[in-house]
DNA sequence: ATGCGAGCTGAATCTATGA
DNA sequence: ATCATAGATTCAGCTCGCA
């Protein structure tokens, strides 16, 4: 079983991180309260829609409709909504690393006091991802669009919103080599994945699809990061990020949603470390100065260097810098000014002459890098 | 052409409705407090988004991206933004009958703070909307996922909800005969449509494809209703209205938007009452990304892949991508450097293993296919 | 005519690092 | 904190020129 913190115990504790990869016992924002600053990586919060519903609800044939009537979705006003809401968005901000995010998800009911919210509290919004769903319930009154999607908002706590995670490379290799959108297709949670009580019943009425988790995890955390879910419910957050090689943090209040969640996680098996690696493009790789190439005798200093389609050329110096003409300087300041330009990429732009043929210098960057390799 | 009215003008008018089939000139506000009580059926508004942008973006060829830099869209703080939000709201709500409905289009730049503002005028949201769009701008600096949608609000002024128009037969009729969901296929507004000056410039930096407008008069208006856009721009509101037979009402500051709008509008023939059927939406395109597979546990992260003769094998990594030796990154471009080639087909190439058969991965596209479809 | 390839464009809050 | 510099980064669809 996941380990289960009383909040009282944990204010007690003298162990450092002793909250790691536990259910914290508590109020959600008095929880938050207890955990140190900067110390969490990655946000999942699936906070209380505030639905408001009128009366009960009936299916053509005339069943009823199971709806989401728990006392933690009740809220007085949309005053006392957003109250709610900036309280533990403020106290989510401070345990949150400058470079970590967050995400929420919400739909029309409550998504928007939640989106100004965060902007009110100057976080940095990055994205709204769409949860479309493949298998939504239908309306029934015919009255209404079918409300098909759900709305998730990533968001970073720096306004200059720089320096977070996020998995470029390996979203955009795994979506047939183009970049992912905001738009994503998933299936509700049901059959097997949902978790159910002995008498048959869900245990939880909103528990989410844990592929959402995982998309949102493989995007914006690193193997070993730290996220944090405070509306922790059935545990939906836990799960995926053990089963991905996360560490997590659960606060919920309800005993029994901490029972299924705490077994949940407990039964789940961690991937491997090969099956965890993120793949990452080029941004990750060290990098190697131009000179590496002419001290590597891969390059030498009065060699030409041509453009792709041999309009410019240059000739190399042996401080590593080009001369062209009049311009002179670094291989991307010369290359940005044959062409008129402001920047230029000159890895990509020069390239040396083999038998014949043009390669683009970029291309010895990757012999200099197996060297580095090797040595470790 | 459409007649313009200088708001001067329509003040000191006493014909009823003199208004019917125009455009207002003149400021937001001010126009609709020149228009009577509960005189309007149904509003499209694409206010403002307020962009905050930084400075110039570059593609990677370094050509400029034409910003949305106009001296409208500009607003001192949030506080600002939610001080006109609020206005324009306010005073839509008195022209709205009470069994009329709005429309409001934006991104996570402004939508939010619309939607807070609505229920806190007490509108009550009907639905929520996503425009997603088949061809939208990339993020070409691959730190963001691809802003690919947008968000409508449709919402009752009556906060009971009742006694608004929504033709729920004809959507469905139109839609395979399955209820239209909240998520609607389209491209953006570009080629013929979109309105150019003889500098073969855009007229408007953010007009509205017709098929978008259209999707929302049909669902939510009758043929002689009066639709009103209080920003007004491009004219695509009154454009659409006239062609469904429809009565529009235009409120827009700027001249040249005026000019081009008043001659679109004149050159639009309006169908005949046969002839106003539900226009149907793009079908949802087929492309699978390769995560979907293991998100929908048809492949599982450790899971063998095997070329067709067993002469290579990779493994599938959490992240959607593959690994092969020293080799890694999408099923394409694992399956072209396992081979020595420049490309490959990772779809046909890759197969998994079922009862010692080999089937290739493209075989579980159809399973997701399967699932798309439904969705139209 | 038809096809092909190069070029252009769309509501965009679009970098990271070291001095 | 600012500033300079290295160098990484795009998808779908339309238009136009040319073979």
């Amino acid at each position: 079983m996941a380990s289960v913190f009383p909040l009282a115990d944990l204010r007690r504790s003298n162990t450092p991180r002793a909250w790691l990869n536990s259910i914290i016992k508590g109020d959600c924002v008095a929880a938050l309260e207890a955990l140190p600053d900067k110390s969490v990586d990655m946000i999942f919060a699936d906070p209380p829609y505030n639905l408001q519903l009128g009366g009960a609800l009936h299916r053509p044939d005339q069943s009823l409709v199971d709806a989401v009537d728990d006392e933690w979705d009740q809220f007085a006003s949309f005053e006392a909504y957003d109250a709610f809401t900036r309280a533990w968005l403020l106290a989510c901000r401070r345990v949150l690393k400058p470079t970590g995010t967050i995400w929420v998800i919400g739909s029309y009911h409550n998504i928007f006091r939640v989106g100004a919210t965060l902007q009110d509290l100057n976080f940095w919004i990055l994205n709204d991802i769409v949860w479309r769903k493949t298998n939504p319930m239908p309306n029934f009154k015919g009255r209404r669009f079918q409300n098909a999607h759900e709305t998730m908002i990533w968001a970073s706590p720096d306004p200059k919103g720089k320096g977070y995670t996020f998995n470029y490379d390996a979203l955009k290799a795994a979506n047939d080599d183009v970049q992912m959108r905001s738009d994503w297709l998933f299936p509700i949670c049901s059959g097997a994945e949902r978790l159910k009580g002995e008498d048959g019943k869900k245990i939880h009425p909103t528990q989410k699809p844990e592929a959402l988790l995982a998309r949102c995890i493989l995007s914006a955390s690193k193997p070993g990061d730290v996220i944090l879910d405070p509306f922790f419910g059935s545990g939906t957050t836990g799960a995926v990020a053990k089963r991905l090689g996360r560490n997590f943090v659960g606060i919920e209040r309800e005993q029994d949603y901490i029972d299924a969640a705490s077994a949940r996680i407990a039964a789940v098996q961690p991937l491997g470390s090969n099956e965890l690696t993120v793949m990452t493009g080029k941004k990750a790789e060290p990098r190697v100065a131009f000179t590496a190439l002419i001290e590597a005798g891969l390059l030498k200093p009065g060699q030409v260097l041509i453009s792709e389609k041999r309009r410019h050329t240059a000739i190399i110096r042996a401080d590593g810098t080009l001369v062209s003409g009049d311009d002179s300087g670094s291989i991307h300041r010369v290359g940005a000014r044959v062409q008129g330009l402001d920047a230029c990429n000159g890895w990509t732009f020069w390239h040396y002459e083999e038998r014949g043929k043009l390669k683009p210098i970029d291309a010895l960057r990757g012999v200099i890098r197996e060297q580095m390799a090797k040595l470790g």
